[in-house]
DNA sequence: AACTCACTCTCAACCACAGCTCGAT
DNA sequence: TTATCGAGCTGTGGTTGAGAGTGAG
């Protein structure tokens, strides 16, 4: 903005008046999306109250049931295993559980796991469709091998809810609060509820312990592998249990990784259609603030909105929070997971983004905002996502820009309209436009924001999402780099060993180079060094550091990586480094010409048309130039500067 | 709205050569 | 294995000019 314009009144009351329009406006924009979200839980617990009642298993099922359950907790898993393989010879249902009639379609047994889950999990299944027939399919659905072995298989007959979650039979107390443990932290080598769970992992440090649910199995071992097809988190001699001798294998996971992919082990998050229980109605959506990539959050603990207050409960949704019972691919119910949901949106093209450190160097350069926002902002390939126009009107994802030509639909009107409104908000307080088609979730995050981001002073750093660098072809021309930076490190122990080295920012500079041992010295180009421009280099360096081909072969964490990054980012030091002190004391007092150094015959010619005139033998008319060797710069007069 | 022109700003290129590395002998 | 030689590379700073950006007409 010209600095007339910061001085004229009328501009800056202008712009404050666009500024309180704006801020209207996202409140709007935010008030729109609650109404939606509002709509969309109650539909929800509609379709859940129906399910209730169409689930619940006849009472002396119940304690049947209940029997079971007891049973197994005190046998612990090596029985549930062993009645879980006599049960599968004899055809019989599973003996913890597994929701009585086990049959499922895949002609397995419900091999007793289902002491967190059986029935239940056949249940959530059938959420949507408020407690259809059951198909009980043993291979993909939810009511597979472990959670779903009560299927009601082909007979139809409905699966009992009856068969709860474990929290019940949870073991294991919360070590803080000696409330009903859900994770088990394996650096801390502690059960915690998920209160104190959240609240002992909060810090930076800890936030990336990996913390585990109970085998939904056994409730007993720390879960360490997860099937997907199930839905379970399980413990090893359980997953031996559930899965051995299946017609089709199940895809089991370690469970670490399925909880850095976001998935909870809280049963309601595929079962709100036992909410009448108090174990399934003490969980819920977990906090939002809750780091989700890395926590798991099992039964008990979390808290569940109540149908009877769900009204003035809703608008305490958060924001981005995936509404449950919404027709996404992910898991109904459960807390969206920013990084989940992108996958589901844009499916592989998300994996890149993993792999994809660039943001990093992107967050250096100003944008320094919510990790899981950026990674939503920047997932690559923002073109219309099949699954986008499911949530469209929501504004809770992406909106494709419609084609040229065709009519807008109204969701990309509304889009329209806060770009323009953005644009507007741009051009007049030289903030970096807001990225278009991600404008929904931008707006409800600035909406939530108590101070709009117009009022950020000129030069502040303004959160903006660049294009995701392509993923170019590791023959392709690697984008300007430190060429030197190899030989450099190459050269790092000669440099130290060479008492005439005058280098005074040695260790600095090593330092500095050291951060960039992801580059390929394969990608440096062979061509001269690069002049001036270093902090434009520097960045374009970081960003090539991070680009394609230099992947982190690492398999850090993600909390790993920034943590890694920020130290680095300490570290980093843009200004221009000498490395060699004598080189500059050199260049400094080397004649030039025209900024140019000087040949030494040149400077010996001048010389000695400087002792010449000295001594007095200088012809007339004759200059110092004259002495010069001949040089295109001649020409012009320039004589050398000493 | 599109275009031209003048002006400002940015930054890669240029130069020589001491110091250094590394392969060949 | 060690020492020597030489080719080739690197880094250093001030100036220039091409190109981009901007605003007025």
């Amino acid at each position: 903005m010209a600095a007339a314009q910061l001085a004229d009144p009328a501009h800056l009351l202008a712009s404050v008046q666009r500024a309180h329009d704006m801020r209207q406006r996202l409140v709007q924009l935010a008030s729109r999306e609650h109404e939606l979200l509002e709509s969309a839980v109650e539909l929800r617990l509609v379709s859940r109250e129906v399910a209730e009642q169409t689930a619940r298993p006849p009472p002396g099922l119940q304690l049947l049931l209940q029997g079971q359950r007891d049973r197994a907790r005190r046998q612990g898993p090596e029985a549930a295993g062993e009645e879980a393989a006599e049960a599968s010879a004899t055809g019989q249902p599973g003996a913890s559980g597994g929701g009585g009639v086990a049959e499922a379609a895949g002609g397995r047994p419900g091999a007793g796991p289902s002491s967190a889950g059986g029935a239940a999990a056949d249940g959530r299944a059938r959420d949507a469709g408020a407690g259809g027939s059951s198909g009980g399919d043993g291979v993909g659905g939810v009511g597979g091998c472990v959670g779903g072995g009560g299927g009601g298989g082909g007979g139809g007959e409905r699966a009992p809810s009856a068969a709860q979650p474990a929290p019940s039979s949870m073991p294991h107390a919360c070590q803080a609060c000696s409330g009903p443990a859900a994770v088990h932290c394996a650096q801390d080598q502690a059960w915690l509820c998920s209160t104190c769970d959240a609240a002992a992992h909060s810090g930076p440090l800890t936030r990336g312990h990996c913390r585990l649910p109970a085998c939904r199995v056994c409730g007993i071992e720390a879960a360490s592998l997860y099937c997907r097809n199930d839905q379970a988190f399980l413990c090893a001699p359980c997953n031996e249990a559930c899965h051995a001798g299946l017609p089709i294998a199940h895809a089991i996971v370690p469970a670490a990784q399925a909880v850095r992919e976001g998935i909870t082990a809280c049963p309601d998050a595929a079962a709100p259609a036992v909410a009448d229980s108090p174990e399934a109605s003490a969980c819920g959506e977990s906090s939002p603030s809750a780091p989700a990539a890395s926590m798991a959050p099992a039964a008990g603990g979390c808290k569940r909105r109540r149908s009877d207050d769900s009204a003035q409960r809703v608008p305490e949704i958060a924001l981005g929070e995936v509404p449950p019972g919404l027709d996404l691919e992910l898991p109904k119910g459960q807390p969206m997971d920013r990084n989940a949901l992108a996958r589901s949106l844009w499916g592989d093209k998300i994996d890149n983004l993993e792999m994809d450190s660039t943001w990093l160097d992107r967050l250096d350069m100003g944008m320094d905002f919510d990790d899981d926002m950026l990674a939503m902002l920047d997932a690559p390939g923002l073109d219309a996502p099949a699954q986008a126009p499911a949530l469209d009107g929501l504004g809770l994802v992406p909106t494709a820009a419609p084609s040229a030509g065709a009519a807008p639909a109204p969701a990309a009107l509304e889009r329209q309209n806060t770009d323009d409104f953005f644009a507007a908000f741009a051009d007049d307080f030289a903030v970096p436009s807001l990225p278009s088609p991600r404008d929904a979730p931008v707006v409800a995050h600035y909406a939530a924001a108590p101070v709009p981001a117009m009022f950020v002073p000129a030069g502040a750093m303004v959160p903006i999402a660049l294009p995701v660098m392509p993923l170019a072809p590791a023959a392709a021309p690697a984008p300007a780099a430190p060429q030197s930076a190899p030989k450099r490190q190459r050269r790092a122990p000669a440099r130290a060993a060479t008492a005439a080295s005058l280098d005074s920012d040695e260790d600095d500079s090593d330092g500095e180079w050291q951060e960039d041992e992801e580059f390929s010295p394969a990608a440096a180009p062979s061509g001269r060094a690069p002049a001036r421009g270093a902090a434009a280099s520097a960045v374009a360096s970081a960003v090539a550091v991070a680009a394609p081909g230099a992947a982190p072969a690492d398999n850090l964490t993600r909390e790993q990586r920034v943590a890694r990054y920020k130290e680095k980012r300490a570290r980093r030091q843009f200004k221009k480094t000498i490395r060699y002190a004598s080189r500059k004391a050199y260049a400094e007092v080397r004649p030039r010409i025209k900024g140019r150094f000087a040949r030494k015959d040149e400077l010996e010619a001048w010389r000695t048309a400087e002792r010449a005139i000295a001594a007095g033998t200088m012809a007339a008319g004759v200059t110092l130039a004259d002495f010069a060797t001949p040089s295109p710069f001649e020409s012009a007069g320039v004589v050398p500067v000493m």
